[in-house]
Order: structure tokens, then C-alpha cells, then sequence
DNA sequence: TTGCTCCTCACGTCACGTGAGGTGGC
DNA sequence: TTGCTCCTCACGTCACGTGAGGTGGC
């Protein structure tokens, strides 16, 4: 049950350029047909594309994954790393989530302050006076 | 008062890659000295290194940042541009906010869950358990 | 011959950071 | 000569998307 790009890309709900870029970095390593060079992958493959889509629904990203294969193809649980990765990406996650709400903030509250100002024309002193009169997050 | 790389980035509070960088993509032309070929910065690239830390915090991509320069040198105001830029960016980031909030709940449940699982040995049918275990967010 | 899918480069994205290799002034 | 700052490439980052140019099978 070999299967080329397309056939791959749909049982796995990803698109094919995705598929190729997984081929790229070495996550997937599909055979060739030796007439035509076709990519051909198997049923393994199909798990392996469904599990990538998983775990980077999980924050994991495509390098955690490529670890997570060599733990696997080594004989080793990837499992303490897992338990690792996602402690670090909570961790980053919960700051980047601080610092896009502080921004939502200060977008929010530039615009409504906008509302009661002219535009203004350039006068050589100042570049944008909107942006210019909001106070600085630093 | 011409000042260096370096002294405008202290100047100004940004990193004197960040500065080199601006003058690459043409945020900034700096004269450059005949004996040395130092880039040679004056009070206005002060100014507009300010402005584009301020406009950064409030989410203008550098691209942004170039239009708004084209407007004033153009002799227009960028004021209109800037208020209909800033619209798009609040509602880009409430969606990466609503996609990141998501992605933390399935990173916190997923830990919790994870704790009362034992760490899977390789067994040539699961890649890794804790994380196929996880529902799919789609 | 026409369509469809497949192939491989190679560049673009965003805002820098980071070597590598070399220069001018004290 | 030694240190310090400056310079210009040019690559790396993250996960693909997007042409460009070409091939095999119906």
C-alpha cells in the first residue's frame, strides 16, 4: 500500500507542500519509485504525519518532533523529553501571552484616545503626532 | 553632531544591529564619513529611531514603518494609514490571542493528564502514548 | 496534444543576531 | 603592537508557500 504526495497529504489532512517540507528536513524518509522518482510512502508514514499534526497542536515544534523520532528509532521513551519540551513551551507561552495582552492593551487604548484627535499634516517637527503622544510601554 | 553606530544606539535605546539593520533596509540613510566610510547619524535619526521604537510597541511592523516615512517625505499625513493599520493589528492579534489562550488550555490539560501516566516504553505501534492520547484540537 | 500530478531548486517571510574577515585611530 | 569600534558580506531563525522550469502516464 505504497501512496504518493497527494494521496499522503489527504489521509493526513495536511497539505502537500507540507509533506514535501517534512521530507526536506528528514522527518519523513519516503522511498522512490526508480522509474519516475515519485516519493512513496506507507501506512507508517500515515501515522507519522497525524502524530506531527498532533503534537505541534500540542506547541511541540518540528524540532522537538525530529527528537522525539530519534528517542523512538534509538530504542528510547520520548517521553521524559516530552514531559521536558511542554513545561518550557507552557512556560514561554504564558509569557508571549502576557506581552500580546499588554500590547492589546496599548492598541486598544492608543485608538480610543485617536478618536478624539485631528490628523495631522506634516510639519517637519513631528513625524505622526498619534503615534507620538502614546506613552511608551518601557 | 554627527554621532556614530554606536552612539546613536545609545541614543536612542536600541542595539547597534538593530540600527545597522535599519539602514539596510533604508529606514535610516546615514551620510557616511569620505575618510572611513562610518555611517555619520544626525538629531533627526534620533527622532526616528524613537519613533520606531514607539511604533513598534504599538504592533506597526517595520514595513509599516517605512510607509508612514514615505508619507512624510512625501509631504502627506500619515495619520489615516496609521488608524486603519492599527485596526487590522488589533484584529489580527485578538485571533493569535484567542489561538494562543487556546493552545495553553491544551498544554495545561495535557500535563494534568499526563501525571497520573507512566512513561511508555518504544513498542513499534505508538511513537509516543502521552501525546496521542491528547485530543485533537480540529 | 492536452491535463494532471509529480519532481527539484531556490527565494520570500520578520527583525534582527551572529560569526568571519578586514580597517582606522589612539 | 594591542584594543576598541567601525565596516561589509552572508547565513540562521520557523514552517512552510510560491513560482520557475521540467517530467511521466493517461
Amino acid at each position: 500500500m505504497m501512496m504518493t504526495v497527494s494521496e499522503l497529504s489527504k489521509s493526513a489532512q495536511v497539505t502537500s507542500d507540507a509533506i514535501r517540507h517534512y521530507v526536506r528536513i528528514g522527518l519523513l524518509n519516503p522511498r522512490r519509485d526508480p522509474h519516475n522518482d515519485y516519493k512513496l510512502f506507507n501506512g507508517s508514514d500515515i501515522k507519522k504525519v497525524k502524530f506531527i499534526r498532533q503534537a505541534k497542536g500540542l506547541g511541540f515544534s518540528l524540532n522537538d518532533i525530529q527528537e522525539i523520532f530519534r528517542h523512538e528509532s534509538q530504542g528510547q521513551s520520548p517521553c521524559p523529553a516530552v514531559r521536558d519540551i511542554i513545561c518550557q513551551r507552557i512556560d514561554d507561552n504564558r509569557i508571549r501571552l502576557a506581552e500580546l495582552n499588554a500590547l492589546q492593551h496599548r492598541m486598544e487604548e492608543a485608538l480610543e484616545k485617536w478618536k478624539a484627535m485631528p490628523d495631522g499634516e506634516p510639519d517637519g517637527d513631528e513625524i505622526c503626532h498619534l503615534i507620538e503622544t502614546v506613552i511608551e510601554p518601557l
